[in-house]
DNA sequence: GCGAGCAGCGTACCT
DNA sequence: ACAGGTACGCTGCTCGCG
């Protein structure tokens, strides 16, 4: 049978415990299960195999023996002999087979007095498709023999998947909704091809009217059923939708039959993080392809709920509704029923667009990853990494590394390595600047020097090694697991970016390879930070800080060699520098471009990000050495376009008024160069707050409250502003966002300081002096504007204190 | 008793 | 729960002075 590996998983079902994979099937493009309980899981240990004697075997059988027949006395096991690389020499281990997963590693701990156990931590249903050697999220053909299934690779193109998204509304006149207590009043959901709005009580013609709760719950899964979608998609639908759906079928008595044939969702929690498998498809939480979304730096915003990541990706508007009245409007019945129904029903369908968006790269993630689509969307950079390299490390017979302990993560964390270089800018503003930076500089270091822990040893004659700037020392010839698998992922994604260069933007197949070399990207970046990360298996300080000195080598050597061709550097950070060039420099630039890189080890290369007309760097605020300020700058480019990074305005913990200004002033300073404009501006601004007319959504602070607030030291504005609020009676998520507004009572500003809800007014002095001035003064200075100027000109009392 | 100066906390940014 | 480097506001302390 050949058909598409939707998910594997390990559960109970119909009496049968094991591995299931779910296949969608080719000639009937059905989801069906597949039960495989011939696998059994294991765990090795280094017990000297070689010579292990008769008693010493019998000793493990004992042990093994005792911890079964405590636990599960029908258990059976069995010992082979397996051959591994540990740290480039091959050694024999013994396998020890049993029959559930659970209890591997209580039987390895046993087993620890024996000789170092390994493997003994790798989830089941990972280990599984490993040694299957199955790719979740690729083709393939299944057979099914007397000893359990047999794969092999089935070459078709992954067929297109079916995707319905759902959203639920919930009683909340208490506030916050209690699934003990408050019923789920509504269920809408969009497959595409078909959208509705499951409710009961009102009337509505928006609405498909149910009896009860329940009915409402069952109608709903049946349509599920009748669609059969391969992925069920929600908004934060792992920590809320389902978990509370399952609570409320299961208080009702009523069944929540969702999977494929009825199977029932299974909610678990680990680390604080809920996440809910759906038996027979796939559940996709877009929460958590947002989350990577900002890992990566792809998006960037103060509060992740739907409306605002809906607004970001797609510049479009959601439906609104008040929401601490929800429960209003299903009672009221009619037009405001049909109200709530179409905001429920934008829910779904405004997540399902967002899935849509992320759903080619989660599935590219899996395919290269060997993760399953469920475990792959909710993993962390560093689980995909981890997930890739035990299963490299077992295509080339060597060890997977075991997980650090406690104390070792610990010990680890207390000694950060040494990261990269800036340079330190001088401020002012400068015409003609030329950036270069080196693409993909860690991963090529580690690809051109071949930095692996395999590869590292000390004792390597120098001639044979590649020898890092602190002197640690790597073999050149054998090829390490990292640097190999790292670089197949940079030749597949150079392949597929030239592929690409022919393609339309719009076509299927540009989508898709943009998806995969997506992937590969956020792959590839990640193998650094995976090297220096405390829970990491394959955790090498040496190569880690290998790492970034070769970084700091490479870019202090491109900045001196353009300084020996005459040119200025002003300013550089990790990977890139930027140069002023004068008159006809152009040429010269480029000159220095091509010649330095014939310096440079083949996988690396500085290339020129581009070229722009302005830029303005400034000097660093409150200290009186006049030393320019790192990491924050603004430039103009040959079209027009500005780019800023690091100042306030790209901060969420400044007020909207402070941001407006500055960018307001930057822009009139690249554009025009027009300093007079740019302080009647901000003239203009100090004059409005002072009159007291700002509007006060422009006066808001955000802060994220990181901690509890019991747990901090110090009572900061907002931990301070958050208490206030609780003591009003408002209920704020801890651990959440705060926006807040200094008023004009109290003393400190931390007194002042009050949640937007409860603001009346504002503190006209502070917005000037500690939000809007700052945010400007430096600016204002790189250009050689001071604080007498502006003080002669500028209106009294605020001014004073610049 | 009080203001200046500074260390340390804490957050959000850059690559 | 991928890394380190950096800016900077605010609190709360110490210190010197009266």
């Amino acid at each position: 049978m050949d058909g598409f590996l939707l998910d594997v998983f390990f559960g109970e079902r119909k009496g049968e415990k094991g591995i299931f994979l779910v296949v969608k099937e080719k000639k009937s493009k059905k989801l069906r299960y597949f039960f495989d309980a011939s696998f059994r899981p294991y765990f090795l240990l280094d017990c000297n195999y070689g010579n292990l004697a008769k008693e010493g075997r019998a000793g493990i059988k004992k042990s093994i023996g005792k911890v079964i027949s405590a636990i599960s006395p029908s258990q059976k096991f069995n010992l082979t002999p397996i051959k591994k690389i540990i740290k480039n020499v091959q050694v024999t281990l013994l396998k020890i087979e049993l029959q559930d997963p659970s209890l591997v590693p209580k039987i390895a701990r046993e087993l620890k007095k024996f000789g170092k156990i390994y493997e003994y931590e790798i989830p089941f249903v990972h280990r599984y498709c490993i040694d299957k050697k199955i790719w979740p999220s690729t083709t393939l053909s299944i057979e099914r023999s007397s000893s359990g299934l047999i794969f092999s690779s089935a070459d078709y193109p992954v067929p297109s998947l079916s995707l319905l998204s759902f959203d639920i509304e919930t009683y909340n006149k208490g506030g916050v909704s209690i699934p003990s207590k408050d019923p789920v009043i509504m269920i809408s959901y969009d497959s595409g091809n078909e959208q509705g709005v499951f409710s009961y009580g009102g009337r509505s013609d928006a609405v498909i009217s149910c009896n009860s709760e329940s009915d409402m719950i069952g109608k709903f899964c049946s349509k599920i059923e009748e669609i059969g979608p391969d992925i069920i998609c929600g908004y934060n639908s792992d920590g809320f939708d389902l978990p509370y759906l399952l609570e409320r079928a299961k208080r009702l008595g009523t069944s929540l039959s969702l999977g494929l044939e009825g199977e029932t969702p299974k909610c678990s929690s680990h680390r604080m993080r809920n996440s809910c498998k759906i038996p027979g498809r796939v559940h996709f939480d877009v929460f958590s392809g947002v989350l990577l979304m900002r890992t990566v730096g792809a998006i960037r915003l103060p509060r992740l709920s739907l409306s605002n990541v809906y607004a970001e990706l797609t510049d479009k508007k959601k439906v609104t509704i008040d929401k601490p009245n929800i429960y209003k409007f299903w009672k009221k019945g009619g037009e405001s029923l049909t109200q709530l129904a179409t905001y429920c029903q934008s829910d779904s369908s405004s997540a399902r667009e967002i899935a849509q968006i992320f759903f080619p790269l989660e599935l590219e993630l899996s395919r290269i990853t060997g993760l399953t689509l469920f475990d792959v969307s909710r993993a962390t950079t560093g689980k995909m990494v981890e997930g890739l390299l035990e299963r490299k490390a077992y295509e080339k017979g060597q060890i997977i590394l075991p997980k650090p302990s406690f104390s070792t993560i610990s010990a680890r964390a207390q000694a950060p390595i040494e990261g990269a270089f800036v340079k330190l800018p001088s401020p002012g503003i400068y015409e003609n600047i030329v950036v270069f930076d080196f693409r993909s500089l860690y991963p090529s270091i580690i690809i051109s020097h071949n930095i692996d822990p395999s590869t590292l040893d000390p004792n390597a004659p120098e001639k044979e090694a590649y020898v890092s700037p602190q002197g640690h020392k790597f073999y050149k010839n054998k090829k390490g697991l990292v640097p190999e698998v790292l670089s197949n992922i940079l030749k597949t994604r150079f392949a597929i970016k030239k592929k690409m260069e022919k393609l339309s933007a719009d076509s299927m197949e540009y989508k898709y390879l943009n998806a995969r070399q997506t992937a590969l990207k956020i792959l590839a970046n990640s193998f650094f930070g995976y090297f220096g990360y405390a829970r990491s298996r394959w955790y090498s300080r040496e190569c880690a800080e290998s790492i970034t000195a070769w970084g700091r080598y490479y870019i202090k050597s491109a900045i001196d060699f353009a300084e020996k061709n005459g040119l200025e550097v002003i300013y550089g950070d990790t990977d890139s520098l930027f140069i002023r060039y004068g008159a006809g420099g152009k040429e010269k630039v480029l000159k220095f471009q091509s010649e330095f890189n014939k310096h440079l080890p083949e996988s690396m290369n500085l290339e020129l990000e581009a070229f722009y007309t302005r830029g303005i760097f400034v000097s660093k605020k409150n200290k009186k050495e006049k030393k320019g300020a790192k990491k924050k700058y603004a430039l103009i480019d040959e079209k027009g376009k500005i780019k800023i990074k690091g100042f306030e305005l790209v901060r969420r913990d400044w007020s909207p008024i402070a941001q407006e200004t500055q960018r307001k002033v930057l822009e009139i300073l690249l554009r025009e160069g027009n300093i007079k404009k740019a302080v009647e501006l901000v003239r203009k601004t100090v004059e409005d707050l002072k009159k007291e007319k700002m509007p006060l959504e422009k006066l808001i602070i955000l802060t994220q409250l990181r901690k509890k607030p019991a747990e901090y030291e110090v009572k900061s504005p907002e931990v301070s502003a958050f208490l206030d609020a609780k003591k009003h009676g408002l209920s704020l998520p801890e651990d959440s966002m705060i926006g807040y507004i200094i008023t004009s009572k109290g003393k400190t500003i931390s007194e002042k300081a009050k949640v937007a809800e409860l603001a009346k007014d504002y503190d006209a002095d502070y917005y000037i002096n500690n939000q809007v001035l700052p945010a400007v003064i430096k600016i204002l200075g790189a250009l050689g504007y001071n604080k007498t100027e502006f003080l002669n000109k500028g209106s009294q009392t605020s001014l004073g204190k610049w």
